[in-house]
DNA sequence: TTATCTCATGCAACCACTCAACCGAAACAC
DNA sequence: GTGTTTCGGTTGAGTGGTTGCATGAGATAA
């Protein structure tokens, strides 16, 4: 009748006329006790619905077999893609994955960490929220014991592991591609936080300038929160210029579509008299008119790498590993939004 | 040195020559409590650098102010943004939440639904996976006296509280303004798998025909499993049918996105030939070139008021409260998919 | 002055499970 | 026939916090 029947290892132990503990062990596959016994307990297991106390097992061992991933954002395909890649592996070693998301507010990000602190999670993976300039909340899981990697959006202020792409790759690759559709005054939208995939973006940008000769011009430099409105706002900024770009590289697919969005409404023609760039091959870069040439992050990748590398961690325990650096190599994905001579396509 | 310090309560308490239980009623701001002792804990409890151990006060009472969140894929905008609905509620009533991936995978959402039992959620808000067809599992926390509740993807097979859109009067309102459009042999794109919402769709879908006095034509019903590649072998079926259909209504924004491309690619005017409708509204709808008209299915609303639901339910405790069905109503979003005659855009 | 009441805290059981240590009986060695 | 292993368990303590029920000191009332 009531709704909590609150069966334990004790139940199934009075039941079958032996101690808990044997319970215990006969439900965790211990060698110690006999095949007989073993199937009894399964057997009276399931007959009285028994359901484990993870909690109660994690108390008393202190592993919780649970590590906490924190994104900003899950509904970006970049970071669900991550998380999958991931879970991929966890699941695999017998870890469960519970999701966090910042949302970018650095608030949520402290408390956050807080709370899977108190949840006792064996580890944590994470990517750190746009705003956040302050790294000592990362701190405290390190001081309690609990490894911590990060990936994507990280610092180097910690002396964590993290996995990251080769921004600058990625926006040189892209720029010297605008540079050899015959662009010559590319616009970059940038961030203006501090966060090092962006700062990283905007050098590999003004690199490839640099090396083809093409001068820097802070006019063109736009920086936003690269939001779709963003993208609009910026590059409305862009046409008031008295000599426009030809080119506009934006460090994020969201803030290039926002400028499409723009160039379309006024007839300018897209790649004839403005090519574009966007960054991190969202799935909606290959659904515009015309498709966008975009930065592809392998992010499921990325998700594998971190948690391997987490594990490596992990299993190292006490004897801390040295943090180590995992950079990947970005691919540039060339789409109609850039290609001024269409037989170059690869 | 250790990198594990461990501060539990007996420490604090030790450190002030008090008792432990003390320490624990002055964290938890229990009146019995005099002000200077709290005063003391809390400054012992910074200066050890004392962590709480949730797991502890779980397994004593309980409790463990986490629900988990069980949706397909966390990817898609539209669980993305149910979830951050679901989040602001529950984060206001001072609980956690745990996403977990069930990746439209029967297996995963048994073992989930299993992990999170193990892990003593207090509670349980999912959303069910497409290829689903057995729902005992989700007979399992009810038994455990756990509160569930289900959103979007649901099923009337059990006995639990539910929130939906009103998925037939949302299709219906697409077909009918095709047929406002001047369309008349419209063609649907839907599932195959026993999902209510596809269901609901299709059944919008031929009551609206019926309504207009247009034939129901079994040939203009594609069954996929609604993903953009999906769509694209749809729209091929379709095209390769002797009378050609003069519109489309994709149960899925995906499914439309693939018909989209194909109809581009063969330079089929959208609509003047073709007009093209979607479902669900997802953020690439307003990027791709023309616009798609879809559904909008206030997937934020839906998170909240799951959110509230559930914990009406909770609260509610073992006074098994009767099981609600909440039905949201839709909003037909007109975009250029569709527009035949723009002046007549609202 | 004594009985009563408050207040602040202590004591000890409890949550469900695990693990080190121990134990009795049978098997084996010498 | 005695000592040592091995098998298949049992016992009991411990995991960190919470909570119902004392307790004891001081305040208040009669």
């Amino acid at each position: 009748m009531a709704s909590k029947p609150k069966v334990t290892i004790h139940h199934i132990a009075e039941k079958l006329n032996i101690t808990a503990s044997t319970v215990s062990r006969a439900l965790n596959d211990n060698p110690r006790i006999s095949e007989v016994t073993k199937k009894a307990v399964l057997k009276a297991a399931k007959q009285l619905n028994y359901q484990p106390n993870n909690i109660a097992a994690a108390l008393r061992n202190g592993k919780s077999y649970i590590i906490g991933i924190i994104v900003p954002t899950a509904d970006r395909a970049f970071f669900a893609s991550v998380v999958r890649g991931i879970e991929e592996i966890a699941n695999k070693l017998n870890y469960k994955v519970i999701i966090c998301q910042s949302y970018d507010n650095y608030e949520k990000e402290v408390q956050t960490i807080d709370a899977l602190l108190s949840a006792r999670v064996d580890g944590i993976i994470a990517s750190i929220g746009k705003n956040t300039e302050n790294f000592d909340h990362y701190k405290r899981p390190q001081e309690k014991g609990i490894p911590l990697v990060l990936f994507d959006r990280t610092t180097d202020a910690l002396e964590v592991s993290q996995v990251v792409i080769d921004d600058y790759l990625g926006a040189y690759k892209v720029v010297e591609h605008l540079i050899q559709q015959g662009c010559r005054r590319i616009a970059h939208f940038t961030s203006p936080k501090k966060v090092s995939v962006f700062k990283e973006r905007l050098r590999g940008y003004t690199d490839a300038l640099r090396d083809y000769n093409l001068p820097f011009d802070e006019d063109l430099i736009i920086r936003s929160n690269l939001q779709l409105e963003d993208g609009r706002a910026s590059m409305e900024k862009l046409l008031e210029l008295e000599i426009k770009p030809d080119a506009v590289f934006s460090a994020s697919d969201y803030g290039a579509m926002g400028a499409m969005q723009v160039l379309k409404e006024r007839k300018i023609r897209i790649p004839q008299e403005i090519a574009l760039a966007g960054f991190g091959n969202e799935p909606f870069t290959s659904f515009s008119d015309p498709t966008l040439t975009t930065v592809d992050q392998f992010s499921l990748t990325m998700g594998r790498i971190t948690a391997e590398l987490f594990f490596e961690h992990f299993k190292a325990g006490d004897k801390k590993l040295v943090p180590q650096k995992t950079v990947l190599k970005p691919e540039l994905i060339i789409r109609g939004s850039t290609l001024r001579n269409p037989e170059q396509k690869d």
